[in-house]
DNA sequence: GTCTATAGCAGGATAGAC
DNA sequence: GTCTATCCTGCTATAGAC
């Protein structure tokens, strides 16, 4: 009945292809005239709607890449807050879950990560709002949950490193699939999804110096 | 006097400048009328030399990029003869430092990686050239210093999945500077890049379960 | 709000003089 | 080999009908 419905049907169904075809060819390798084909829609609907090309791709990141983030950062935390003592193992286990399964589909996780590759490679004006808003109080936080663990002292910039390393090969083995694929030999089926979750986890909770149980004997 | 070397000069500055640029902004972000502007040539001069943009693209990789992939290796192989016994934790430290200082420039390194990371997340024809002519030679010649030096049994696909890790972090570390200098609140100056290079050592031989000396006494 | 039509410009490629 | 001039296509953005 509202006229508002329609037309948001508009704008998202601008937004939904908007974020497909960005995050496959990029900026500057898609045409408006694409996009609003890919949504069944007039070539003007992305200037009344967004006021530009350049608009639409900010606006991809404000309305659905940054609000997927914190889903699966909402994820994370509630798998956290079921666990009563998270070691930091547990933690780490539970944060490649999240970023590796979680709450995303498959495609929606590859695209996520090829738009973030894109906008770290070359960073536009959507790569402040994503640092401000994402990356840093999600980093904080984490450093903060781990630090509260780890019985030793830390120090700050050692683990802000073995965070970021952790988020690279998240993301490299996310958008860079096809290399993975052609040196592995395997395909990204569930199965082989599942092998690279354990080995990133345990890749990163050795990196991070959190043996989960050796530790105790090692010490 | 050979008009050869008048018409390479040409050639030569057309594909560093077109290197420079696609690194900075990707194929589709750049005209040829800005490559040959930098080039100081003629706008035909890509079409004359190249048969068009997207040869020419393809010939930057065959004839830099690639050549300057085998140089980094090459300075890896060099600085491991020179070893009598390499360990495996030994040869990670060397590739590592190969790849984050090694032969190249810093200036040449973030081009290096750029130019792969837009290749890794769309891949174009000169994808197929850098697997078979660089990675997989590598991978699978690294795999096997690797194996030989360790001495439990390697299950290979934990092996490749592991030199992968590494490799994400020495280009994540380089193509995405911004948001690791933004997180860190540390310039790239050649002290940081040392930290990172004992870093990035550090986290890949306790990721990859090559501890030094320390596993003699938990083994 | 949604459409068509088009302005206005930049792109890659090429023909042909020199 | 190198240049100028130009073709033609495709782009973003907008004006104005409905």
């Amino acid at each position: 009945m509202t006229p508002v419905q329609t037309s948001d049907a508009v704008r998202d169904r601008i937004l939904d292809q908007a974020e497909i075809l960005f995050a496959e060819k990029g900026f500057q390798g898609v045409s408006v005239r694409e996009i609003t084909r890919a949504a069944r829609c007039n070539l003007a609907a992305v200037n009344y709607y967004f006021g530009g090309k350049e608009k639409l791709y900010i606006e991809v990141f404000r309305r659905r890449w940054i609000p997927r983030a914190q889903r699966v950062r909402s994820y994370f935390e509630h798998s956290l807050n079921r666990e009563r003592n998270p070691t930091p193992s547990s933690i780490v286990r539970k944060l490649a879950e999240a970023f590796l399964e979680g709450p995303l589909s498959d495609d929606e996780r590859v695209r996520h990560y090829q738009l973030i590759s894109r906008e770290l490679t070359r960073p536009s004006e959507a790569f402040e709002l994503i640092v401000e808003q994402v990356m840093r109080p999600f980093l904080v936080n984490l450093a903060a949950r781990l630090r509260d663990g780890m019985n030793r002292s830390v120090e700050p910039l050692g683990l802000a490193l073995g965070l970021l390393s952790v988020f690279s090969q998240v993301m490299y083995f996310n958008f860079a699939r096809t290399v993975v694929s052609r040196v592995t030999g395997r395909d990204y089926d569930p199965e082989f999804r599942m092998e690279l979750l354990e080995h990133i986890t345990q890749f990163a909770i050795k990196g991070l110096n959190l043996y989960p149980e050796e530790s105790a004997l090692c010490g």
